[in-house]
RNA sequence: GGUUUGGUAGCUCAACUGGAUAGAGCAAUGCCCUUCUAAGGCAUAGGUUCUGGGUUCGAGUCCCAGCCGAAUCACCA
């Protein structure tokens, strides 16, 4: 039981001691006192009020009083206005320091036998990832982290989607212009070879439109009859039919840009229990739809096109079965949820989804439910917001959206600039120099990623690099690496930190140790806010914490070795509480920088 | 036009989900390396939380109206 949890139960016996009246949780409000204030948690005695039928100030103080009598935690209390501020013995802190500071896995939640399924990244095989990717993924990675720490069993699975008419058209581009170009032969990841032979499709396509508005055809026929276009529809079909010629192809060409992923995602730092991809599932759902349409609860066009009326729901009306009888993008979700939840025995479902599809998973969720299915209430879609740049949002067109390798090449080099500058790395060999410039490269860039609310949009301005200073990535990662380098001298003195006695912490010592004690908490709170932002604020604040600690006080030429053994733990627990943290946003943290 | 969503310092973001004097970083101006790593610390300056109403002990947070921006409203995925 945590000391919050303690204190509201303390604070019930006391109004129920006091005021002869029952209350529940809702009316206790205990938190963190603030900063300027002396004391560990503040009690607001507003809600009370109506119980107690005294003024703010004499209910504190009744209170305060009866908690200072009854309980052995509390070492003083002040009134302030309406709240009620108490003072823990220093005991409880030290106590906790004791137990805690050299448990590897601090932070991880008891098991809760659940298991979740968290769908990320789902990227097309016909354009390279770019920034908007690199926040699902980090979201995805992080967010699963996060889940199993907080005690889940957590399954991170990737929905490529590797079908469609935009593949066919990069296939078709790079038949007719291709030249038996090959990632080998250019040297180009297979990816960018592809994303390029798509791009290739869209300019000669508009040439071909512009030619045929030339001859006098009206611009919105031209769009529909170009004779490139035409023929990447036909080649749909043949893939539809399995032609061998167009299948093997399209196998050739998706397993470059596989590996051109693998790449990415290995340097990203993320990874999957299992892929699926839309070519095996697209025809998920049709049955499920066929049974809805039996049951009464979806209904026909004439044209025999299969749709759900959502309009008693504020929705509109969405089809689910084309005329012909093929499937929609909405058929396959519903197919492949139904397939997850069956297969897997899933408690929950996270979808990590851009905020533009808010309707369709809308949609889903209430399609699900219509059709019986009581596990839709075990959907959830993480919706985060896109990530602009000054101009507005990224437009392949134009050129201007942000290459995921690029940025982390670019990211990388800034990195080894800066260390170099620097030149505290000259111990190293030039491979685990690299190795640490990536760390950093990395960090700086998923911390700033990540710190940023999910649901909210954020702005990336290409032209200022992503800053190493401040509230960043690398500002956390040096702060460990500073701890680490006085670990390492004490154990080069051999300086026995194992065992701690009690002595008495001043006041730096102990607001570094609540912080340290308040991240399992963090950690549950991120996980039922979905929210990694949390982790990375709360990393933040503990790493500033500990800047100033030692900044004010040195560790190993503290004299009295008491408190010298109390400063070490106190680093080596925040050292480790770092870490920890990091690791759920996905991020290292280095031996030194 | 309907729906959803956002608007906080010059810029990028916080604010423990309704609590005390709205906080950080960047940028600006100073100060601190013979002291455990200066990718650090300290200080100054910067605000009518888009506007106007309302709800209550108390509003950046909840409700209503308006202004501005984004997304979405496809037999695309």
């Amino acid at each position: 039981m945590n000391i919050i949890d303690i204190l509201s139960n303390e604070i019930k016996i006391a109004v129920k001691e006091l005021y002869n009246s029952d209350i529940d949780k809702k009316q206790v409000q205990v938190q963190k006192t603030r900063k300027e204030i002396a004391g560990d948690y503040t009690i607001n005695v507003f809600p009370l009020l109506r119980i107690s039928k005294q003024k703010p100030e004499e209910t504190a103080n009744a209170i305060g009083e009866t908690l200072l009598n009854n309980t052995e935690i509390i070492e003083n209390f002040s009134v302030i206005k309406g709240f009620l501020n108490i003072e823990l013995k220093q005991e409880i802190w030290i106590n906790f320091l004791k137990n805690n500071y050299s448990l590897q896995e601090f932070g991880q939640a008891d098991i809760t036998n659940k298991t979740l399924m968290i769908e990320y990244s789902s990227p097309n095989t016909n354009k390279p990832l770019h920034l908007g990717h690199i926040r699902n993924n980090l979201l995805g990675f992080s967010v699963a982290e996060i889940y199993k720490k907080a005690g889940n069993n957590v399954k991170k699975v990737n929905l490529v989607n590797d079908r469609g008419i935009h593949i066919c058209k990069s296939m078709l581009a790079w038949q007719k212009f291709g030249n038996g170009e090959t990632p080998e032969s250019t040297g180009l990841k297979g990816d960018k070879l592809v994303g390029n032979y798509y791009v290739k499709f869209d300019q000669e396509y508009k040439k071909e439109v512009a030619e045929l508005i030339n001859n006098g055809i009206e611009k919105e026929a031209a769009e529909k009859t170009a004779p490139l276009l035409l023929e990447a529809q036909k080649m749909l079909i043949k893939w539809e039919a399995k032609d061998p010629e167009v299948y093997s192809l399209w196998k050739k060409m998706n397993e470059w840009v596989y590996k051109g992923f693998d790449i990415t995602y290995k340097n990203l730092g993320v990874d999957f229990d299992k892929i699926y991809y839309e070519s095996e599932t697209y025809l998920l759902g049709k049955k499920i739809v066929q049974e809805g349409l039996i049951k009464g609860i979806l209904f026909k066009k004439d044209d025999g096109s299969i749709w759900a009326d959502l309009t008693n729901d504020g929705l509109d009306q969405k089809l689910l079965l084309r005329a012909n009888g093929t499937s929609v993008y909405m058929t396959q979700d519903i197919g492949t949820a139904h397939q997850r939840f069956s297969e897997f025995n899933i408690d929950n479902h996270i979808y990590v989804v851009g905020n533009e599809q808010n309707y369709h998973f809308q949609v889903l969720k209430l399609i699900l439910k219509k059709l019986g299915y009581d596990w839709a209430d075990n959907i959830y879609h993480l919706s985060y917001g896109m990530v602009e740049l000054p101009e507005g949002k990224m437009k392949s067109r134009e050129g201007t959206v942000v290459d995921a390798d690029d940025l982390i090449d670019e990211m990388i080099n800034t990195a080894r600039e800066k260390s170099q500058e620097l030149g505290k790395l000259d111990e190293y060999s030039d491979a685990e120099k690299e190795q640490v410039y990536k760390t950093i490269a990395l960090g700086a860039l998923k911390y700033f990623i990540l710190k940023v609310d999910p649901k909210k949009g954020m702005m990336f301005n290409p032209k200022e690099s992503i800053d190493f200073n401040g509230n960043t990535g690398p500002f956390i990662q040096y702060a460990y690496a500073r701890i680490r380098s006085i670990l390492r001298k004490a154990k080069e003195s051999n300086i026995d930190f194992s065992s701690i006695t009690s002595t008495e912490l001043n006041e730096k010592e102990i607001s570094l140790i609540k912080s340290n004690y308040d991240f399992p908490e963090t950690v549950l709170n991120s996980a039922s806010n979905n929210n990694p932002a949390l982790i990375a604020n709360y990393v933040y604040n503990l790493v500033k914490e500990f800047n100033q600690f030692y900044h004010d006080f040195s560790i190993l030429k503290e004299e009295n070795s008491e408190i010298k053994i109390h400063r070490l733990a106190i680093a080596n627990f925040t050292g480790t509480t770092i870490k920890n943290a990091m690791k759920l946003l996905g991020i290292e943290v280095p031996e030194r920088m």
